[in-house]
RNA sequence: GCUGGGGUAGGCUAGCUUGGUUAGACUUGGGGACUGUGGAUCCCCCGACGUGGGUUCAAAUCUCGCCCCCGGCCCCA
C-alpha cells in the first residue's frame, strides 16, 4: 500500500488547482478593486499568539510542536491573530486605513466532515485603524462582492451586533465572567438551555425573555427599527452605505454572536445553506486585537472566507471550470521535420505564446490527439511545406486549416 | 471525544448473501489498425481485493483489531 496523504488534507492534481488558482484570483482582484493590497505571514508562529487570541482551549485543536530550540511554535489555525501582529510590529505607524488581505492554508486538529479539513484556505482581509460605519461597510461589501464574482447564487449574509447583547446582557445582570457561556446558548438559540442558566445568576424571567426576543430580531434591514440605542443607528449607517454601494444580499439577524471575546460592534457571518452541517462560509466583524499583542488598541474590522467551503458550495450550485488550455501545439509530420518543430515552437514559447510539443515521437496521428487533450487552440503541422518556409496552422475548434508562412504564425496565432 | 455508512486497477464498478477456474466489465493511460490530420470504431498491453491477525485444505468473500474515506453530533477562531 501506498502512503496516502495525511488525514484532513488533499493533493491538488493539477485539474482541480488550475480552478482554485483561478478563483483565487478572482478574489484578489476583488480586493485590489476596493484598494486592498496583499500581506503574507508565517505559516507558523510561536503558539502564544493563538492562545492569546482564543484561549487555551485552541490548544487541543492546534497543530503545536515544540522545535530544536524549544520554542512553543503552532501551525496558524487562522490568520487574523498573525496579521494583527504585523500590525503591531511593523504597519502601526502606517497611514490609516490600512486595507490588507491574505489567501493561504491554515490548520486545524479536528475530525474531517464534509467542507472541513485539517488543512483548509481561507481568504480575508482586514481594515485597521477606522472605527466608522463606512468601515464596516466596505467590509461587508467587499465580502459581498466576492461571493458575487465567483458565481455563487444560493447563499444568506446576516448581520448582527455584538455590542447589543453584550450591553443587554450585562444590564440585566449577568456577570463577565458567564457572558461567553451565555451568548454561545443565544448563538444556537438554545433558549431553553440558556434559560436555567441566566435563572441560576438571578435574572429575571422579563428580562431573559427579552433578551432572547432581542436575539430573535431577524429579517429585512426594516427591522432596525426595532433595535434600540445607539447600535440600531450605528446598524442603520451601516445599511444605508451598503444600500448606496448597491448591496443588497443581506438580512439583519441580531442573533449573530461570534464565538470570540474580542468582537466589540458589528458581526457578520455567510452561509450557504447546500453545504449541510458546514455551511458558513464567510464571517467577520469589527474587533480590537492589538492591545492584547502589546500594541495601542486599535480598532479594525475584518473577514475571512473559507474558500474550500465556497468552491465546495459553487460545484454544488452546478458552477464548473473551464480548463485555460494552450494556444499551440506544435507536431512534426515526420522525424525529418522533427528538429524544426522544436525550433518552431521554441519561437513560439519566446514570443510569449503557451506552446507545446511531442517529445514521445509520436506520429502525427497521436500528436494531433494531445493537441486535442492539451485542450490547444491550434495545431502547428510542420511537414513538407517547410520547404517553401510555411508550416500548417489548424483551428482546433472549426478544424480549418491554411498554410502560414513561419515568420508570420507568431502574428497570426495572437490574432 | 461520540456515532452511522463505506473501502476491489488512476477513475467508476461486477463478484461477497451460499468461501473453491487465471477476480470480470467500462473508462483513463500506452501501443497498433491508420506511413500528412484529433474527438468515432476495432484489436493488443499496463493496472486492483486498505492493513494486520484469526478460522479453514482453501478467504476479495466469514471473523476481530487498526488505518483511511464519506456523512452526522460535539466543537468551530
Amino acid at each position: 500500500m501506498s502512503i496516502q496523504c495525511p488525514r484532513g488534507t488533499r493533493d491538488f492534481l493539477p485539474d482541480e488547482l488550475e480552478k482554485r488558482r483561478a478563483y483565487e484570483g478572482t478574489l484578489r482582484e476583488v480586493a485590489r478593486r476596493f484598494g486592498f493590497r496583499e500581506i503574507e505571514t508565517p505559516i507558523f508562529e510561536e503558539a502564544e499568539l493563538f492562545i492569546l487570541r482564543s484561549g487555551p482551549g485552541v490548544l487541543k485543536e492546534l497543530y503545536a510542536f515544540k522545535d530544536k530550540g524549544d520554542r512553543d511554535i503552532a501551525l496558524r489555525p487562522e490568520m487574523t491573530a498573525a496579521v494583527v501582529r504585523a500590525f503591531v510590529n511593523g504597519m502601526s505607524n502606517d497611514p490609516k486605513p490600512i486595507k490588507v488581505f491574505y489567501f493561504g492554508q491554515c490548520f486545524r486538529y479536528e475530525r474531517p466532515q464534509a467542507g472541513r479539513y485539517r488543512e483548509f484556505f481561507q481568504f480575508g482581509a482586514e481594515i485597521m485603524g477606522s472605527a466608522t460605519p463606512e468601515t464596516d461597510a466596505e467590509a461587508i461589501a467587499m465580502a459581498s462582492s466576492m461571493i458575487k464574482a465567483l458565481g455563487l447564487k444560493n447563499y444568506k449574509i446576516r448581520i448582527g451586533h455584538i455590542g447589543v447583547l453584550r450591553q443587554r446582557i450585562a444590564d440585566i445582570g449577568v456577570p463577565k465572567e458567564r457572558t461567553a457561556e451565555v451568548l454561545q446558548k443565544l448563538d444556537k438559540k438554545l433558549y431553553d438551555e440558556a434559560r436555567p442558566i441566566l435563572k441560576e445568576i438571578g435574572v429575571k424571567d422579563e428580562d431573559a425573555e427579552a433578551l432572547f426576543e432581542l436575539t430573535e430580531t431577524v429579517g429585512g434591514v426594516e427591522v432596525l427599527s426595532k433595535v434600540p440605542g445607539e447600535a440600531g443607528t450605528y446598524l442603520q449607517e451601516v445599511v444605508d452605505y451598503l444600500d448606496r454601494m448597491g448591496v443588497r444580499d443581506l438580512e439583519i439577524d441580531l442573533g449573530v454572536v461570534r464565538g470570540l471575546d474580542y468582537y466589540t460592534g458589528m458581526v457578520f457571518e455567510a452561509e450557504a445553506p447546500v453545504l449541510g452541517a458546514e455551511k458558513q462560509i464567510c464571517g467577520g466583524g469589527s474587533y480590537t486585537l492589538s492591545e492584547l499583542f502589546g500594541g495601542d488598541k486599535v480598532f479594525s474590522t475584518g473577514f475571512a472566507i473559507g474558500f474550500d467551503r465556497i468552491l465546495l458550495a459553487m460545484e454544488k450550485e452546478g458552477i464548473v471550470y473551464e480548463r485555460k488550455g494552450i494556444d499551440a501545439y506544435v507536431i512534426a509530420v515526420s522525424d525529418e521535420t522533427r528538429k524544426d518543430a522544436f525550433g518552431i515552437v521554441a519561437k513560439l514559447r519566446e514570443a510569449g505564446i503557451a506552446a507545446d510539443i511531442d517529445i514521445m515521437g509520436r506520429k502525427i496521428g497521436k500528436a494531433m490527439k494531445s493537441a486535442n487533450t492539451t485542450c490547444s487552440r491550434y495545431a502547428v503541422i510542420v511537414g513538407e511545406e517547410l520547404s517553401r518556409g510555411c508550416v500548417t496552422l489548424k483551428d482546433m475548434q472549426s478544424g480549418e486549416q491554411c498554410e502560414v508562412p513561419v515568420d508570420e504564425i507568431v502574428a497570426k496565432i495572437r490574432n
